[in-house]
DNA sequence: CTAATTTTGGACTGATCGGTCCTGAATTAT
DNA sequence: ATAATTCAGGACCGATCAGTCCAAAATTAG
């Protein structure tokens, strides 16, 4: 049973006053603006609006819970590229690479590129998570560039893919929007096979 | 008096038993192993090889021995890609970008996009230092990529600072560093002016 | 109603956190 | 030697950590 959906329920005792989903998305925004070391139970309860026997109760741990943030997040991340990669107008990937490069979370970059830097090396579920992601990425990235071959296109779709992540440290580090922006057409030269 | 230096001696009292830089350097290497948050006093202290009250005494606190291992290892990479930018043999950009892909920390990848990544956003200290590195690099590539006028190369030189930048998160999560240099090397369309 | 079941808040635990302090050892100046 | 000074080891501090537990409240089935 995975920790996001509730055990079934079917006989007496009192109902779940709080929405799990919604609970879980407010975890997912306290690891985004904090990391995963700097947050703790009671910043993750206060801010799920739910009591520590809860918390525990419906998430595990704090682990858990995390984990299942970041797979939900991995999931709305993907579904949102790939949907932008399907847009009959123009060419997709650019609007791809912006919304990597500022994946809505402002100065707190892309919570999967976050947890990857901090966590992976000594933690191999975030590894693979995070590989998943961005192999993921990659790949729709590839086939927006070369719908008939996409193989063809996966160092062209990685090196797009490292442009936009690198721009999240220099977006951190304080560059401006604009300048983002900039670094970003410089990809143009990436976007068609060379020769 | 910055945590490097030590205080000036002259007066009688025991000479310390340990070398500052080599602990310092020990400090380093922890935080650039576990991050800054994960890192605990004791942590640091075993591995510098010294108690807790030579720990204080010399360093501070935790957050300025961190700041003084962040400064010290800025200054040792733009030292060491400045020496790359200054080769006289073949081009230099290939090289500084290699180094900053895998700044021989391996896994870790490069502290200052490990720190950046974990604290700018909180920590303007930490933002400054990073803003001022990542400058720096960007400069040393516009000089390599345009002695002539670097002002011009500026936004191509952002380009590949941040690829290279991009594949530290790739590696943490997984990818070969055989992938990691057909990356890099999608970085030659950016090498020219477009045109 | 009563009995059964589940959630709730919050008290509680042992461990660990960053940081301080004190005592004794080591060293130098006289 | 003796006094002065600095260092090192580790006990100690209050705060906070992640996680457990329990009694009371809430709800449903019968």
């Amino acid at each position: 049973m995975s920790a996001t959906e509730t055990k079934s329920r079917s006989g007496p005792g009192r109902p779940r006053c709080y929405d799990e989903a919604a609970a879980l998305d407010a975890a997912l925004q306290v690891f985004w603006s904090q990391g995963f070391e700097a947050t703790s139970i009671d910043d993750l309860t206060s801010a799920m609006g739910i009591s520590r026997s809860s918390f525990y109760s419906a998430f595990g741990s704090k682990e858990q819970v995390f984990l299942a943030a970041l797979k939900a997040y991995s999931a709305r991340a993907l579904g949102a590229l790939q949907d932008m990669s399907q847009q009959p107008a123009g060419d997709p990937v650019p609007a791809m690479l912006s919304a990597l490069a500022s994946p809505d979370g402002g100065p707190r970059g892309c919570l999967l590129v976050n947890c990857i830097t901090e966590l992976a090396p000594h933690h191999p579920e975030v590894a693979a998570v995070g590989r998943a992601h961005l192999a993921r990425i990659e790949r729709l990235i590839a086939e927006a560039l070369s719908p008939a071959d996409p193989e063809a296109a996966t160092d062209r779709a990685r090196a797009l893919a490292a442009l936009a992540i690198g721009t999240l440290t220099l977006r951190k580090s304080g560059l401006s929007a604009e300048a983002i922006d900039a670094v970003l057409k410089q990809g143009h030269a990436l976007l068609v096979p060379p020769g």
